[in-house]
DNA sequence: AGGTATGATTAGGA
DNA sequence: TCCTAATCATACCT
């Protein structure tokens, strides 16, 4: 179980000593899995070693105080045994107790500091399933790929990476937009007619400057745009995919 | 408030 | 593994 082996490399579940480097060992398995949300995905990082710090010091704190809790009771049997006879084993009772009754408090804060982790965990897995809209430029950005790429829109790897960089979003939001963006367009062409216009229209702009330019490098007249004069109207495969 | 748009998730296929 | 298609859940618009 994911969730299981998560927090057991947190480093929540091992209070042993040597937290450090469990800890150095949580983040570097953390980092090891390179997947989507990196933004959110470091936020909910930084709680999580927050939690982690706080459960540590706190540990710390009451390891402190039981022991000089402890002291203190010897301190007291120690002056008692002025007036009565006290046997080691006595003593030996009263410190077990004292370390039984702290044991058990760092238990509960334990116990507290996971509950706190599942909460996080918990949402940030909702703030991943909630739903943000892309900014308009992100948007702008792969609506020119997909009109300009209309009789093949499916990016490789690459070109997805860089739509990715490009619109400050992941690879897979970039995947899901395509995918969405393409059974969309396909049920209804129409909707997207004037979208498409719009787009294959500034897509034979930017290529009309680059024609500009080109032809006042080499002084030819034959630009090659792609695309232009007209909307490629799209076809399907046999197997529905978009041609 | 209700309808639509849209990003994410899921099931199933090649 | 990447895709389509359906669907969910929420954002956004009127």
């Amino acid at each position: 179980m994911r969730l299981d082996n998560m927090l057991l490399a947190e480093g929540v579940a091992g209070p042993e000593k040597g937290g450090g480097s469990a800890a150095a060992a949580a983040a570097a398995a953390a980092a090891g899995s390179p997947t989507d949300n990196s933004i959110e995905h470091s936020d909910y990082r930084a709680k999580l070693s927050q939690i982690r710090q706080i459960y540590h010091t706190e540990l710390e704190k009451y390891e402190q105080a039981c022991n000089e809790f402890t002291t203190h009771v010897m301190n007291l049997l120690r002056e008692q045994s002025r007036t009565r006879p006290i046997s080691p084993k006595e003593i030996e009772r009263m410190v077990s107790i004292i370390h039984r009754k702290f044991s058990s408090i760092q238990m509960q804060l334990k116990q507290s500091t996971c509950e706190a982790v599942m909460i996080l965990r918990s949402r940030f897995l909702d703030a991943r399933r909630k739903r943000r809209n892309f900014s308009k430029q992100a948007t702008e950005i792969l609506n020119e790929y997909f009109y300009s790429h209309l009789s093949n829109p499916y990016p490789s790897e690459e070109a997805k990476e860089e739509l990715a960089k490009k619109c400050s979003i992941t690879v897979s939001q970039v995947s899901n937009w395509f995918g969405n963006k393409r059974i969309r367009y396909k049920k209804n062409i129409g909707k997207f007619q004037e979208e498409a216009n719009l787009y294959a229209a500034k897509t034979a702009v930017t290529a009309a400057h680059a024609a500009a330019a080109a032809v006042q490098n080499s002084q030819t007249n034959s630009p090659t745009t792609p695309n232009s004069g007209g909307y490629p109207a799209p076809c399907y495969q046999s197997d529905g995919r978009i041609q």
